[in-house]
RNA sequence: GGGCCCGUAGUCUAGCGGUAUGAUGCCGCCCUUACAAGGCGGUGGUCACCGGUUCGAAUCCGGUCGGGCCCA
């Protein structure tokens, strides 16, 4: 009988469904509650997933056999730019030019769509979430919850609305937050201008010379001679012709450039601090669209077009002191890769800079794996510039449940007995403070890691349990400065704890030559064509292969390996039901008489500990390795080989009490394998635990238990390992005389320091050799 | 510029104080009554480099070089 991994894998998808895998019993006892990243709507399953999700089916299914009732939530993130993009694509539609509503109809519909299909991509990988009944974070359940969790954050002060320079990104005409940043390389001109100061020249050297007319100050560093009489005194912006102050000020790099610069409002971070720190005037000249609004020189030119205009004017008036190629590496939005600049808008925040002490101690409660991602957490905290940026000029996303007041100009929170409730869709509000009626809607819509970053929150309030402490968070390493950082922002703000116990960190896939997998680059392997060559549980055996936080490169070898354990633990579940042969035995294995029993079972009772300890500290490659090469090497290799041999043997001589021996131990041990394959390769274990005789068969592996190593613990090591090496060595042997292990031949001598005498029958049968000869001798030898 | 991680056979990987684990690849033999999608055997490594600690270092310490990630 051939196997036929396909048709297997999707059998016991259907069977999982019926025996209520992929839904959740409410029940507060004993719980295991996983948080983990709803995918975004945006298309298909990439190997990406295919990495990272069964990393977290196997705690989940591990935690299962340990007894545990597992919440393995599921949900979709279809709230966002990423879900807005995707369906202005597939429906060839732009969402500004249709009404709001009905855009975001459209959106859900086409979401809705994309789910049913991702959800049967998830399924066929083995994923044994809570499927049923997922959320969407579009929802109006989430929805609600968002704004409601937010609405406690503005009534204590925690969230707030500021006026004030916050990072823009012109392209998509939004604000944005210090995550959403990406660092880029790029090259620009080192430009170098003069000033003038009364009848002296100061030149400056600035790659951002189209932002002169925004020019606030001239600083030097106070310690330098050069400039130091010049401090106090104004200067002449070129071009623009207004005076500026001459300033000193300690961040001032004297080797940089020309060691005096030119501070703007705002050509970077730096200038934003010194314009703190100073209380300088503040000339902003570029709006929101990133065109320059100076009513001057530059009017209506986009910021590169603007540049080289100016640069090309100082040049032809005279006031360009020559320029340079320079590397520098700028802050840019990471969904467009556009260059983000410092603009004056009201916005919403999250007080976070205050909390940086509290965050970094609620990070330390939280157990890391690997423990080096947490300094990654703590360097982003401590690294902290601005406070959490948290509203967004968008149009697809959760609204702030918010008014202002035109009378009284204060701000009117909705209750949250009114939500989810859009402001911009509501009449008739009156102004809870002074009861006008002139109160004008907030149009902005959320962060979408605002809503993220309560998902155990979501959780909790979709299965009615109490918002406590999840048992653990997988991730990538990726967004630990993005979603693990809000999720623990919000842990603290909204709930005064910590949101888990543990956060298991993965890697990224990488193609072989070392580059990261993208679409765009084109080097991804499609997650379909590997299952259809090599079917679910080797993808997962792949899968499995990284160390927690490693990144991993997609080898098709790791596949090659996969298939070829399912295949082995097909085979061995064969062999298992051909030596029962119809007989269903105790699975009692205490005291059991065959040395060849007592051995494999001595070993099992130690694999377990070993396997277990590395479910538990998440390590799964230690754990599927181990239990990998023990199957391979110790219970296939040698325990099968001599246990066939033996009850053959003891078949044709009538020896029933050693037959059922052989049975019980055999199918006994490979249930235990079974056992602590299943997280790993769920399809082929199912497979196989009906293939062999097991008494009280539940109706899937998933119901049935981790293996207890006190069911052995009679058994111990045993001086049999010899006589396994010898078997190993008289395969060697016939190998070496060209011979295959089943050919017989006349007779063997072996020489070896112990007594084999009672082994000789075993010996004879296995590998039919006419005449064992046995002798004396210090070390293990075969010949003639 | 700062922080973190990593450099072990063609490729990937284990070990983390006693000169190296396994996979894959390659070569050879064997169609065997669970498995040729298999078995057995072989090939292949100055454990990036330089110093130090030690009786002894892939393993600990310092430095150099190279790669990756995160942050300036």
């Amino acid at each position: 009988m051939e196997l036929d991994i396909k048709a297997m894998e999707s059998k016991w998808i259907e069977r999982w469904e019926k025996i209520g895998l992929y839904s959740f019993k409410r029940d507060e006892r004993n719980l295991f509650t996983v948080d983990t990243p709803p995918p975004t709507v945006s298309g298909e399953m990439h190997i990406g997933h295919s990495f990272s999700y069964p990393s977290q089916d196997f705690t989940a299914r591990y935690k299962r056999l340990r007894g545990f009732n597992v919440l393995y939530p599921w949900g979709f993130d279809d709230n966002g730019l990423a879900t807005e993009r995707y369906t202005e694509k597939k429906m060839d539609v732009h969402g500004y030019e249709m009404p709001l509503e009905e855009f975001r109809n459209l959106v859900r519909k086409v979401s809705e769509e994309a789910e049913t299909e991702m959800l049967r991509s998830w399924k066929s990988l083995g994923i044994s979430a809570t499927f049923e009944n997922y959320y969407r974070t579009i929802s109006p359940e989430v929805m609600a919850l968002s704004q409601k969790l937010f609405l406690s954050l503005a009534r204590s002060g925690k969230a707030f609305t500021s006026e004030g320079p916050t990072m823009w990104c012109p392209t998509c005409g939004t604000a944005i937050s210090q995550s959403d940043l990406k660092d880029m390389e790029r090259e620009t001109d080192f430009v170098r201008v003069a000033f003038s100061s009364g009848m002296s020249e100061i030149i400056i050297a600035t790659t951002r010379p189209e932002l002169m007319g925004a020019c606030v100050a001239l600083a030097a560093n106070p310690e330098d001679p050069r400039y130091a009489a010049l401090i106090g005194r104004t200067a002449k912006v070129p071009l623009y012709e207004f005076e500026v102050p001459i300033i000193s000020d300690n961040s001032v790099n004297p080797d940089k450039g020309t060691g005096i610069e030119m501070v703007c409002t705002f050509g970077d971070q730096n200038d934003l601090e010194i314009w703190r720190r100073l209380s300088l005037q503040t000339r902003i000249i570029i709006n929101r669209r990133g065109k320059i609004e100076d009513s001057g020189l530059l009017n209506g030119f986009g910021i590169k077009a603007a540049r080289r205009a100016i640069i090309e004017k100082l040049e032809a008036e005279g006031f360009a002191r020559g320029k340079e190629k320079k590397n520098q590496s700028v802050n840019a939005h990471e969904r467009c890769d556009t260059p983000v600049e410092i603009l004056v808008s009201r916005q919403w925040f999250i007080g976070t800079m205050a909390e940086r002490d509290s965050l970094i101690e609620r990070g330390e409660s939280v157990r890391w794996f690997p423990e080096h991602m947490h300094t990654r957490f703590n360097n982003w905290v401590n690294g902290m510039k601005w406070d959490w940026c948290i509203s967004r000029q968008r149009f697809y996303g959760v609204p702030f449940p918010v008014w202002y007041c035109n009378s009284c100009g204060k701000t009117i929170l909705a209750g949250d007995d009114e939500l989810p409730i859009n402001p911009v869709m509501t009449t008739g509000r009156k102004c809870n403070h002074c009861g006008s009626e002139d109160v004008v809607p907030e149009r902005d819509v959320m962060d979408t890691w605002l809503t993220s970053s309560i998902s155990t929150a979501i959780v909790a309030d979709r299965w009615n349990l109490p918002n406590d402490v999840f048992s653990v968070r997988f991730q990538a390493h990726d967004i630990i400065s993005t979603w693990a950082y809000t999720s623990i922002v919000r842990a603290h703000l909204n709930f005064g704890r910590k949101p888990w116990e543990d956060i298991v960190i993965s890697g990224l896939v990488y193609d072989p030559s070392g580059r990261k997998v993208s679409k765009s680059r084109g080097n991804s392997l499609s997650v379909g064509s590997i299952l259809e060559r090599f079917g679910a549980d080797s993808l997962r055996y792949w899968a499995s292969g990284s160390i927690t936080g490693d990144d991993i490169a997609v080898r098709e070898q790791d596949f090659v390996r996969g298939r070829r354990s399912v295949i082995k633990i097909y085979n061995a579940a064969k062999l298992i039901a051909i030596m029962a042969d119809g007989t269903v035995p105790e699975h009692d294995v205490k005291g059991v008489k065959l040395p060849v029993n007592q051995w494999i079972l001595g070993l099992i009772g130690a694999l377990i500990p070993d396997v277990t300890d590395a479910m538990d500290s998440y390590q799964y490659s230690k754990a599927r390795s181990t239990l990998d090469n023990f199957f391979w090497n110790t219970f296939c290799d040698n325990y099968l080989e001599i246990a066939k041999a033996q009850i053959n043997m003891a078949r044709s001589s009538g020896k029933r009490e050693e037959v059922r021996e052989i049975v019980n131990v055999s199918s006994f041990a490979m249930l235990q394998i079974l056992r602590m394959f299943s997280p790993f390769l769920p399809f082929i274990s199912e497979e196989a635990y009906e293939m062999i005789p097991v008494k009280d068969r539940k109706e899937s592996l998933q119901l049935d238990k981790w293996p207890d190593p006190a069911d052995m613990s009679e058994y111990s090591p045993t001086d049999f390992e010899e006589f396994v090496r010898l078997v190993s060595m008289i395969r060697a042997y016939k190998s070496s005389l060209k011979m295959s292990p089943g050919m017989p031949m006349e007779s063997l001598t072996i020489r070896t320091p112990f007594d084999v005498s009672g082994f000789v029958p075993v010996l004879s049968a296995m590998f039919r050799i006419g005449e064992v000869k046995t002798v004396d001798s210090d070390s293990i030898q075969v010949g003639e």
